[in-house]
DNA sequence: CGATTGACTTTGACTACTCAAAATAGTAAT
DNA sequence: ATTACTATTTTGAGTAGTCAAAGTCAATCG
C-alpha cells in the first residue's frame, strides 16, 4: 500500500508532467508543488524510483512510469470525485472542496468510490471543471486554450478554472465565470495586459492577464 | 493536531475504559485493542501522558484526562457518524462499514462532519446500535445487559451489537437480530450454555452464552 | 578559459512510530 | 522465604518522512 506521502508526491508530479508534457520535472518545482525542501524532494523521489513508481535523472528531473502514472490517476479520481460529492452531495462549496479532498483522497476504498461514482452518475469533469480519470485507462485530454488567448468577438465556453485557491474561485464565482458558463470576449488588449468578457447574461468583467491565463475555456 | 495513531488510542483507550469503569486500562489489553506489541502501548501512553492526555500509572495502567476523553469522543462521532452515513446514504452493508470508518474517521473535517450529521437529520444511534456521541458532551450511557442475562418469556428489543467483525454482524443479519427489532427469549438454561430467542416475525434461532453476551438489550 | 551563480544532492540530525528481546517487578505457588 | 510465572518496562534497532546546511555540478558570463 502506498502511504498518503507517496500518493501526494505521485500525484504532484504527474500534474506537473501535464503542465508540460515530454520534459522531466525538475525537483525544485516538485519540492514547491509538494511542500517540502528540495533536498526532501530529491530523496523521496530516489525511494520512488526504487519501487518503480518513476525514472529518475540525476539533475534532470522526474517521470513518472506506467504503474506510477495509474496510482496518479487512481488518486486523482479520488481526488476529484470526492470534491464532486462534497458540492453535490453535502452541499459544500466549490472554493472549500479541494482541501477537503486532499485528505480524503487517501481515506476513501474502491468500494466507497464505486458507491460515489453511481450516486453521480458517473460523472465526467470535478466541480472545477477538471477531467476525472476514468477507473482504468487515461483521462480525456483537458483543454489547454485560456481566456488570455481568445480572440476579441470570439464566443466561448468557460471549461476549468486551474487556481484552486478559495479566493480565486470566489472572486471567479461572483463574476459568473464557472464551468459550463457560455461568455463572449469583449476586448484583447496584450497591451493592457487584461481581457474583457461578458458571460451570458451577467455584466462583462476585466481581468488581468495572469488571472485570464487560468482561466480555460473551449469552443463554444 | 493529533495524529491518527494517537486519535486510535486514544479510542481504544476510551472504549476500554467503557468496558470496565473505574479501573486502569492495563498496557496489555490497550496494546492488544490497538494492534501493536506491549512496549509500543507503554512507550505511546507515556508520551500522551507528557501531552496530557492521559494519566499513566506504571504497572498500573492508563486512563483518559477530561482532554483525552474529549478527544476520543470527537473521534468515536466521526466514526459513528460515518458509518451510518456509509450504510444510509452510499447503501454500504452494516458489516462492511466498521473497517472504512476507521479510517474515514481520521480525514473528515468538522464542517463536512457537520453536514452529515444535518443529512442524517441528528442522529442518536449508529448501524451497530452504538450511541453517536454528541458535538459536545458525554453520550448517553448505552445498555450493558446483554441477551445473556434474559430470563425466559421476557420480551425485549435489541439495542446494540457489541461485535463489529464482518462474520458476525451477517450472522446477526440472517438471524434477524438487528437493533431495533423485538423479541421473546423463549429459554437461558445456563447449563446449555446457550439462548433461544425469537425476534417478532421470524423463526426462534440458539445463540450460545459467548455470542448472546456480544448482543445488547434493552426492555421492550 | 576560469569564476560566478543557481539548482541540485548529500549529509547529519530529528520526530513519530514500531518490534524483538532482555530486564524488572509484582503475584502466586511451593 | 524462595521460586516461578506473567505482565510490564526498557533498550536497541529499524522504517518513513522531514529540514538545515554543506557540498557538487553545470551552465553562463566575463
Ligand atoms: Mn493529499
Ligand atoms: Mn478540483
Ligand atoms: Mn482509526
Ligand atoms: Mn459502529
Amino acid at each position: 500500500m502506498a502511504s498518503s506521502t507517496v500518493e501526494d508526491y505521485l500525484k504532484r508530479i504527474y500534474l506537473e508532467q501535464q503542465r508540460s508534457p515530454d520534459t522531466l520535472v525538475p525537483m525544485g518545482r516538485l519540492a514547491e508543488a509538494v511542500g517540502v525542501v528540495p533536498g526532501t524532494a530529491t530523496t523521496m523521489v530516489k525511494a520512488l524510483a526504487d519501487s518503480g513508481l518513476v525514472s529518475y535523472e540525476p539533475r534532470g528531473g522526474a517521470r513518472l512510469t506506467r504503474g506510477g502514472e495509474q496510482l496518479a490517476l487512481h488518486v486523482l479520481r479520488r481526488h476529484r470525485l470526492v470534491e464532486l460529492f462534497l458540492v453535490k452531495v453535502l452541499g459544500l462549496d466549490w472554493s472549500e472542496v479541494h482541501a477537503e479532498a486532499e485528505e480524503l483522497e487517501h481515506a476513501i476504498s474502491d468500494k466507497v468510490l464505486e458507491r460515489i461514482d453511481a450516486l453521480l452518475d458517473r460523472p465526467s469533469v470535478d466541480p472545477h471543471g477538471d477531467p476525472i480519470p476514468p477507473a482504468k485507462g487515461r483521462p480525456a485530454p483537458a483543454s489547454r486554450r485560456s481566456l488570455a488567448d481568445c480572440e476579441r468577438g470570439e464566443s466561448i465556453r468557460i471549461a476549468r478554472v486551474s487556481d484552486q485557491s478559495p479566493g480565486f474561485l470566489q472572486f471567479i464565482d461572483r463574476c459568473g465565470l464557472t464551468p459550463g458558463i457560455v461568455a463572449t470576449v469583449d476586448a484583447n488588449d496584450p497591451q493592457a495586459d487584461s481581457v474583457r468578457v461578458r458571460p451570458r447574461g451577467k455584466e462583462t468583467v476585466t481581468l488581468g492577464a495572469a488571472a485570464a491565463a487560468k482561466v480555460l475555456v473551449e469552443v463554444a
